[in-house]
DNA sequence: GTGGTCTAGACCACC
DNA sequence: GTGGTCTAGACCACT
């Protein structure tokens, strides 16, 4: 699994390891049960702070994601908490990216068709 | 046009404000030319600070979804920037959104379905 | 003489009516000599206030690029001011447009040749 | 890097800051990765506001001269963004400076001749 | 330590 | 009246 950080991004650093590992796992780069490198490893073989990594950590395991062992590090859920609505947060972020993509001009079959293909796993780079 | 702010948001309050505009002009809360409360009316309103409203409608003023008249205040844009692909941002956000949705168990065709109606002007409150 | 004027722009009305003026004598448009439409009229024309046409008078006056005769109203000059330097104003200008053409990566031969031909009277309209 | 800034002139503050800075990276005086002053810092030795200083880099990395690094603070970029075509405001600019140069006398091979030592590097102080 | 945000009040330019 | 700018402080999030 690779991290790509942008340090002069406006999103927190931990914000964005999380979320690439979110991603990741979604798109089957980290299967469940996987084990992820250790606090000091990732932030040393990133050139961060541990405290930044273990912040994400903190984040993913707080959200289901993965589960930490004291013996064993970090590794990613075997199962996730499964629910029928999305998470207020995502449902405000989605609001947001329909507005937007509306007043863009992009109609609807095409952000449907964007929305299907990237639920499929052919997620875009950026 | 109502607001509802949130003060312990993560989410920078000139930005909510920005946001709830996109998506009310979005919605046809908001329509195009129609006038926005003053600055300081709106400031006064909410119970914050001026220069907080106006970094939002700057920020507005520079996503080209609003434009400020030297004599009239600002109101909404008529024309939108119109393009054929989401900005990045929407774009990283929209990945996000879809990984968790895959990952709280939510099967395509209901993501499709939220994003259908959502699109069509349905977008829940919160 | 056509005025655009652009209500939402940054940079204020009467200086606006002012720099196109210029351009226009410079431009051939408005000949030395000839008259200019009375404060009255030509704010009633572009549907502003008259002290926002006044301004922008009065700063062509000081400029020498108009004269005001109480009994004719105004007109462009005849003889205009030479120098062999540029206004600071303008050279400050210069020096940013400059800049901003390198950091741009617009190779100098292309800038001199736009200079160039915009001096000959070939202004792009924007 | 020394900034020299006039209080009582009608460009902001924050826009003559961001100014000298292109100019300064156009001039090589200051080199691409090259570190900024901390916002404090810089507004402790002009003898102004963080706020103001801070805006002037928000404009800065807005228009791509400078990236902001959560960890290091900011410094020039590194690329700049590069076009074909001057910005619209350049354009505008030039064309004034041009047709005031007409006007005040001063001949195209000797507008031509300043514009391109100032390409090179030759900047006048003022 | 850094940048980002916000406040409460002020002043100015423009129209 | 409007928006734009600036100050002198404060607090917060991130690293």
């Amino acid at each position: 699994m690779l991290l790509s950080l942008d340090f002069s991004s406006d999103v927190p650093i931990y914000l964005q390891i999380r979320n690439q590992i979110v991603v990741g796992i979604s798109n089957g780069t980290l299967s469940p049960g996987e084990k992820l490198p250790t606090i000091r490893n990732l932030a040393l073989e990133i050139g961060i702070n541990t405290m930044t990594v273990n912040r994400a950590y903190q984040q993913l395991k707080q959200d289901g994601y993965i589960i930490t062992d004291r013996r064993n590090g970090a590794c990613i859920s075997k199962e996730f908490y499964t629910s029928t609505t999305l998470s207020e947060k995502a449902l405000a972020s989605l609001k947001i990216v329909i507005s937007e993509a509306k007043l863009n001009g992009i109609p609807k079959y095409e952000f449907i068709n964007l929305c299907s293909k990237m639920y499929e796993g052919n997620m875009p780079e950026v």
